[in-house]
DNA sequence: GTCCTAATAT
DNA sequence: TATATTAGGA
């Protein structure tokens, strides 16, 4: 297949440095850790050959500060935003202002020379951060592992093989490192989409039937299983019902202890117990909402715009309603908050 | 092997 | 904290 796209091994890099001798040191370097490496003198040249339709063909500019001036500025600014090409900076000065200056125009790093071998490792990764940046703007999910998948995919858990110390690496080593890199592929695919896995939100209209579920089977029988039978929501799971439950009695048997601390003994038998909980936690302030068929706490959710409007038969809100006997579903819906996903429920009938 | 629950992790 | 995951037993 297309051995030439795993990562992070063969990644292209363009040097630019006017110091030939420097040149060929950064040359030598970068090919100890496996990279494709082309080089030139100028900063005309290397944009010639850029500008030449070769914008597919480089990953990454590592680059001596070749901009003295705010034109050069410019050119940089070019470079990472319409080639979207990360660059990387050199230089022996490394004032925090020059840096901040490099670093403000769209440099993605700054490395003060001598640039170290271990430097040059990890370079790979702003291709990758690059490559993240812009498949998190997507919104479709399905869509974003596609994208990730079908290009060049660099792995956190497969480092560019430079440890060895061996200038030029053999046949079988290559293999091996083809091969290894391949295997992480197909987990770092995995990874990210764990990256981006998140938690349901267990809204007021979810917890509702959670509740008449746990109520209609009464305390003992109302097992993960049977709650998940009779909630009838697709794609809700047994571990996550267990883990909701498993909140649920806890906070229960906190308050009942409570209950007992307070009250006389002799209503410990009281089948109305659960009302007198729910008496006193009904007055409790504070922005938690108190569901009224018992004394669990639950977050407001906030709703996403997009939602909203997207979503009619949306079910989230308190003047809603649902309907205990219908058959539910839910989709995902991302409120783009950091790289954690909040899904929310969005209920629909199923026929 | 399934399922439950408590404990632990994130 | 809320939710997910794990561990170990029924």
């Amino acid at each position: 297949m297309d051995q030439e796209r795993l990562w992070p091994y063969g990644l292209r890099v363009l040097v630019i440095d006017n110091n030939s001798s420097y040149l060929s040191v950064m040359e030598e370097l970068l090919i100890k850790c496996s990279y494709r490496v082309k080089t030139y003198k100028n900063v005309r040249e290397a944009m010639s050959f850029i500008y030449g339709g070769n914008t597919q063909t480089v990953d990454l500019i590592i680059s001596d500060v070749f901009f003295p001036t705010e034109d050069g500025l410019l050119v940089l600014q070019e470079v990472t935003s319409k080639f979207d090409i990360p660059t990387v900076i050199m230089s022996s000065n490394g004032d925090t202002s020059i840096v901040m200056k490099y670093i403000t125009n769209g440099a993605s790093d700054f490395l003060i020379k001598p640039v170290r071998i271990e430097e040059l490792k990890n370079i790979w990764q702003h291709v990758f951060r690059k490559q993240i940046g812009k498949n998190r703007k997507m919104s479709d999910n399905v869509q974003h592992v596609d994208q990730l998948s079908s290009c060049p995919l660099p792995t956190v858990l497969a480092p560019p093989p430079c440890a060895t110390r061996t200038t030029g690496i053999t046949d079988e080593a290559t293999a091996t490192l083809e091969s290894a890199t391949r295997d992480q592929i197909d987990t770092t695919v995995t990874d990210f989409q764990d990256l981006r896995k998140s938690r349901l939100s267990w809204t007021i209209q979810l917890h509702r039937q959670f509740i008449a579920a746990v109520d209609s089977l009464g305390g003992e029988k109302a097992v993960p299983k049977k709650i998940l039978e009779i909630m009838k929501v697709k794609h809700l799971t047994r571990e996550q019902v267990a883990s909701h439950l498993q909140k649920y009695r806890l906070r229960q048997r906190k308050l009942t202890q409570l209950l007992h601390k307070d009250d006389v003994p002799s209503s410990s038998n009281n089948p109305n117990e659960s009302t007198i909980l729910r008496t006193q936690f009904n007055s409790s302030p504070g922005s938690m909402y108190f569901d009224q068929d018992e004394c669990m706490e639950i977050t407001e959710y906030s709703l996403p715009k997009d939602a909203l409007s997207s979503s009619s038969n949306c079910m989230l809100g308190e003047g809603n309603n649902y309907s205990p006997g219908g058959f539910q579903d839910f989709r995902w819906a991302s409120d783009k908050q950091g790289s954690e996903t909040t899904y929310l429920w969005n209920f629909e009938a199923d026929e």
